[in-house]
DNA sequence: GGAAAACCATAAAAAAACTAGGGTTTTCGT
DNA sequence: ACGAAAACCCTAGTTTTTTTATGGTTTTCC
């Protein structure tokens, strides 16, 4: 009987037992599945840093959105993933969030490329019994939802360079124009060209950020 | 009792009948499902052109290889797909390709943004059904070959124009560099430039050309 | 061995992006 | 409804990036 090790990352101490219950039982050929926990950054940090020295984790789950108990500092589960594919190459990276985001979908996409991406609303018993297979056989895993956002960023043919991406970012998470010069290298004058070729290059000459900012979503930029 | 109505194209007849001996006996709520057959280009426009009249199918399968019988001007499954999409938008579109090129996916992709798209060494029964399902209440259905070639994609940070693109595509159909500027609209120095500015980003630089398609190849670009 | 193709380097020309500056319009708080 | 802040627009000069032509060197291949 072989031991298939599972690491689960989530803040939540109730959803992670319910995910521990359930992956637990799932039955996989001749696989014994034992699921450990964490429910910190710093927790889950530390449990990867230790099957680094010793076995290594066959699948991580990881939550997108961890903040550590005593700190201002929140630690994303992107961080923890990209720390993670250092240290343990080998262990196939799920990362869960609550809602389909598509610029972090797309960033975490890029920047740790995960074996699989649940959005929450998805994840059921079924859905992760079919993603711990998944991965391990023949990886990816994207759940329904992380798929349409997937699927919108393939049909399209506009091709936007970082800071166009940072741009829409913070317009999205309603930063004034005149700010967003201290989050990005560029001056005002720039960022409003940008802007201007932003809303033409989405048909959107001449309207408002707002409906800039619509298309961009419905894109899968943002 | 409702029908599902399907709509499969593939110039190898019998692979078809095999499509079609699947889909009708998948068991599926309470409906009742019926396969139309074309096996060329030709026939597979009419059978479109008639349901744009009447009823529409609810599903397409559509390979993406199609040769007309007597013609030279092979017409592409992707022609007949973009097609689809303008006379009967509402039908679901499923592409199906013996392999996983990623330069044909990720150009289906963006041309047609495909309901589905299965890579034929993924498809058996169980496949099929799950297809059907999927792309009924949940698009997109994308089997794990052509997951593998999108997740190569996403996870890519290197953004390429259509002109690179071409170049690469060239490039790994054999066609000579000299001769790429019949096909692109820039000066030959302006190819070779280019060209030395993707061995650059895909860190093959001083390397050949059939390093720079390898490595193209490995990040989902051809 | 020799021609064709690929590669490299340079410099000039063209295109695109950035910036500063100033003005006008819209938005928003009070 | 007012005034200030922010957003928007436009111009012109600068910088950066791309393109192009040209001429030479190396590699490939019959």
């Amino acid at each position: 009987m072989k031991t298939l090790r599972i690491l689960a990352i989530d803040d939540h101490e109730m959803t992670m037992l319910g995910y521990k219950f359930i992956l637990e039982r799932i039955v996989f050929e001749d696989y014994n599945i034992i699921v450990d926990t964490a429910n910190t950054y710093e927790a889950g940090r530390e449990r990867i840093e230790e099957s680094a020295q010793s076995f290594a984790y066959d699948i991580i789950f990881l939550d997108v959105q961890l903040f550590p108990p005593n700190e201002n500092q929140p630690h994303s589960g992107e961080d923890l993933g990209i720390l993670a594919r250092q240290l343990v190459p080998n262990s196939k990276i799920i990362f869960m969030s609550s809602f389909s985001d598509n610029y972090r979908i797309n960033s975490i996409l890029r920047s740790v490329d995960p074996d699989g991406y649940m959005v929450k609303t998805d994840i059921d018993p079924k859905s992760l019994e079919e993603a711990v297979k998944t991965v391990i056989f023949e990886p990816p895993y994207y759940s329904s939802k992380a798929l349409s956002a997937i699927r919108k960023k393939m049909a399209n043919d506009i091709t936007l360079d970082e800071n166009d991406k940072k741009i829409l970012y913070h317009l999205s998470i309603g930063t004034k124009t005149k700010d967003i010069e201290n989050h990005i290298q560029l001056s005002s004058s720039s960022i409003e060209n940008r802007k201007r070729h932003l809303k033409s290059l989405f048909g959107k000459e001449k309207e408002n950020d707002l409906a800039l900012i619509l298309a961009a979503k419905n894109r899968g930029f943002i």
